[in-house]
DNA sequence: ACCCAATATTCGGTTATCGCGAACGCCCCC
DNA sequence: GGGGGCGTTCGCGATAACCGAATATTGGGT
């Protein structure tokens, strides 16, 4: 998390043009060069050294973000200790309750989406894997944090903030720690259009053997479609039963 | 394809590293130098600036695949064709059967598994979401280019080779054509060893509205556990089964 | 069919910076 | 407690990354 002493600057070039790449769904040369305020010519060497080594695609005059990340994406997911152990059941979990399972891990403190499954009714979201989101402001964050040390999530606090994304956001830090301790007694949390206006969520920590999370689970719906029994009683049992499941696979395997 | 007339090596140099800190699965600055052929303090640099970009994680002195690369990678199967059509099918077609089952489409002249999924026996296999392998040893490869323009197949044969993975692998060129007119007349392709030895598989081409291929499933297994009848009757039919309703979503939706 | 504008691409000179090698510091293992 | 193998820091010199202008290419409008 230290900034290194001698940065090579290239390359944090390379990576900022791919991500600009990403945002903007494919880009020009001019338009990119624009964004990172490089020459033309130089963004122009920069992309056709990526596409020569496939990371990006050249589609016409576009450039877009090429396929082999998928080879390092998917390894890096596969080296996390509960990827494993949890997608079977997530797919179950999204089968039985008919909507989208989403399984999250904390690296770096931030949030990140390592898998989804879409039941039946599914609503359509703005997550897909990989996509990193703020530990504060979901279920599954407030699932993941309420199994950590309290030092530890003040430092997550203190360097990424809380970022208020709906009306419903906490940000007072007092309530946030209640809440912790509220979700610590429950083993479920949830999220009542804390990230997403209109959306709520039922969320629960995987825990290893020293009470621990290692990853959070979560099912995901629209507030209006969704009564309270529902809400409050037969989702918690199925988000806690695949919790369940999925840590014995992973203590106890 | 063709090489940058003023490639940056320094990019170069930092995805050489990236991709040898995968192979290695993880790894240290002195092992890295040796392979790289770079001093240690430069590799250094790099290493830590991809750290610091969050594209690399450091776990004690060892360097190791950052998740960010799964954002990049899912993001980019996302932008594919057919993996959304496909997917749930594919799950349904593990399901049935049992066995493992494939996704594969073309890019820049190699195939790129973009998703599988475990059935209740499915094999342990080499194979992961984003692999690359040649399209010229496999029962996918086989169905893709079976749906491709002679001249096309050609040229692919022509930059990649075909390097036979196993005793089974096909080298011959114009045993592979007529292989490939064989399986355009059933619309499946076996795949009996072609890419790893006690390894079968069956496969069947997605094609689009002007029968052009645009990926291929496949169903695989160890050939020891099959009976004859299975793997040439059964799971033809529930391959091509699966591939016609992914066709049909994918056409005409 | 033509032209014009916008974009991608090429090329050579300049200077930032990347990589080297040596020195330092650290930790583990003998 | 010492030695060998690591990771890390630092300053110098050569390299190659970046810039800007010139050239090629594409597409759209009349």
């Amino acid at each position: 998390m230290v900034e290194p002493k001698h940065p090579v600057r290239t390359v944090d070039r390379s990576f900022e043009i791919i991500e600009i790449v990403q945002e903007l769904d494919g880009a020009g040369v001019s338009e990119i060069s624009e964004r990172v305020d490089i020459g033309k010519s130089s963004v122009h060497n920069h992309l056709n050294t990526l596409v020569n080594r496939e990371y990006l695609s050249k589609e016409g005059d576009e450039y877009h973000i090429g396929i082999s990340f998928l080879g390092l994406g998917a390894y890096a997911r596969n080296r996390t200790e509960i990827y494993d152990d949890a997608r079977q059941e997530i797919d179950k979990l999204a089968d039985e309750t008919g909507e989208l399972a989403n399984l999250l891990i904390e690296r770096n403190k931030m949030g990140v989406y390592l898998y989804q499954t879409e039941g039946e009714n599914a609503v359509e979201l703005d997550t897909y894997e990989g996509k990193q989101v703020g530990l504060h402001c979901t279920g599954l964050g407030k699932a993941i944090l309420a199994f950590r040390p309290r030092e530890e999530v003040e430092n997550i606090l203190d360097t990424r903030g809380m970022e208020p994304l709906t009306e419903q956001t906490i940000t007072d830090r007092e309530r946030f720690f209640d809440e912790l301790d509220e979700i610590r007694s429950h083993k479920y949390a949830f999220d009542r259009e804390e990230r997403l206006t209109g959306l709520c969520c039922v969320a629960a920590p995987i825990t290893n053997a020293n009470d621990r999370s290692v990853g959070a689970i979560s099912v995901a719906c629209p507030i209006h479609r969704i009564s309270d029994e529902r809400f409050y009683e037969e989702l918690p049992d199925s988000v806690l039963g695949t919790a369940n499941v999925i840590e014995l696979k992973h203590n106890y395997s």
